[in-house]
DNA sequence: TCGGATT
């Protein structure tokens, strides 16, 4: 999104080709690869939806391509939104960094530079960092890692619903894998200057080895929105407000008012599962609409607390509770370490605040098996008596 | 009875 690529102030330091080549033609160096340092370009946020063949048409445009890959993820087949052109003559690189970096592609805005070649020492040199001072700046975070190396880009999360308030996270990427070793050894735990908590810092997960519920999170929302259209005007079509002794028959297992949310959003029943409802749908066609009127899980929304859930309790439910609102990026259930069992309480993150408003509506009061839920927006600190 | 955060 370029909301957010602006908001994250993202940089890249230059990382432009180094070594000699010729006017035309690729390089050859004298153990015989290929030096494409100046034809092989890096290309970065892409949109989602866009497939090779139109990253192919877009960069074949400039000139003739010597090859190019968008890509993907190794098991969904889905965009990693970015990719790599390599030209026959550097002057298309050039060109294509001129003309292309900067466009702007749907919600994104793409960036094009030349890509560092290849090697095993620039993989796993990204680093992701948590426990930040909300004040420490990208600059002051780039201070702080690059006595460890050359940084190649870095960022800083910030809360999109209060305007650019910092999260507190972040990343670096280093130019070395040893580099970033030694940051971690060098920072993790520690506190920065004049600052009250000590800072996490670890290899950052690849984007590639998303975590199952991220991916359920994105095909739930695409598949949810292709079902039923935008579920804002359906989900005021209800009126549920339960309250004790107001809910569910008890003596009946099936949980009705779950299930007629359930049946009216998506003409099935309430299931713990959640493929099934869409299994008319494949993977493949989903991919295809990923990043369509999406936000994409971002961890920025509105963020739903909710109480008295059993121990038994699993994120399925809050899924299935919360899914028929509207737009759900994430859920928690918050486990006891030792017994993994739900301390009682989770929580929900929907991304519009109608939607949002709706849930709580709907579902504070509710009563779950022989409990009664409180449902509320999050509370931004723990007032204690 | 209000976490942890993964571009």
């Amino acid at each position: 999104m370029v909301t957010q690529i602006i908001s994250t102030m993202e940089t890249q330091v230059s990382n432009g080709p180094s070594g000699t080549s010729l006017p035309n033609g690729p390089v050859i160096s004298t153990n015989g690869s290929t030096d494409d340092s100046k034809t092989n370009l890096i290309v970065n946020y892409l949109p989602q939806n866009m497939t090779q063949e139109e990253f192919k048409s877009l960069f074949g445009s400039i000139g003739e391509i010597e090859s190019c890959k968008l890509v993907r993820d190794k098991i969904t087949g889905q965009s990693l939104g970015y990719g790599f052109v390599n030209y026959v003559d550097p002057n298309d690189a050039d060109k294509a960094i001129n003309t292309l970096n900067g466009l702007k592609l749907q919600t994104k805005t793409i960036k094009v530079s030349y890509a560092r070649p290849s090697s095993a020492s620039i993989r796993d040199a990204n680093l992701y960092v948590s426990g930040l001072p909300k004040t420490m700046s990208q600059k002051d975070m780039e201070q702080l890692f690059s006595q460890y190396g050359r940084i190649i880009t870095s960022r800083i999360l910030v809360d999109q619903v209060t305007a650019g308030i910092s999260r507190g996270v972040g990343f670096i990427r280093f130019d070395k894998r040893n580099e970033a070793e030694e940051a971690i050894k060098g920072l993790n735990g520690q506190k920065p200057l004049g600052a009250a908590e000590p800072i996490t810092v670890k290899f950052a997960n690849n984007p590639s080895q998303k975590t199952g519920q991220a991916l359920l999170t994105q095909l739930y929302q695409t598949a949810a929105r292709r079902y039923t259209g935008p579920l804002h005007h359906q989900t005021q079509r209800f009126s549920v407000i339960p309250s004790l002794g107001k809910g569910p028959d008890p003596n009946n297992s099936s949980n009705t008012i779950l299930d007629n949310l359930l049946n009216a959003s998506y003409g099935v029943k309430s299931s713990p599962a959640l493929f099934p409802r869409f299994s008319p749908i494949t993977i493949d066609s989903m991919t295809s609409l990923a990043g369509v009127n999406l936000t994409g899980p971002t961890g920025a929304g509105w963020c739903i607390f909710v109480y008295n859930l059993s121990p038994e309790a699993d994120e399925s439910v809050l899924w299935q509770l919360f899914g028929p609102f509207g737009a759900v990026t994430n859920v928690k259930v918050i486990r006891d370490f030792t017994t993994n069992k739900c301390k009682g309480f989770g929580f929900v993150t929907m991304t519009n605040y109608d939607e949002a408003a709706m849930a709580i509506a709907s579902l504070n009061g509710y009563r779950l098996g022989d409990r009664v839920l409180q449902v509320s927006f999050k509370t931004s600190k723990q007032h204690k008596a």
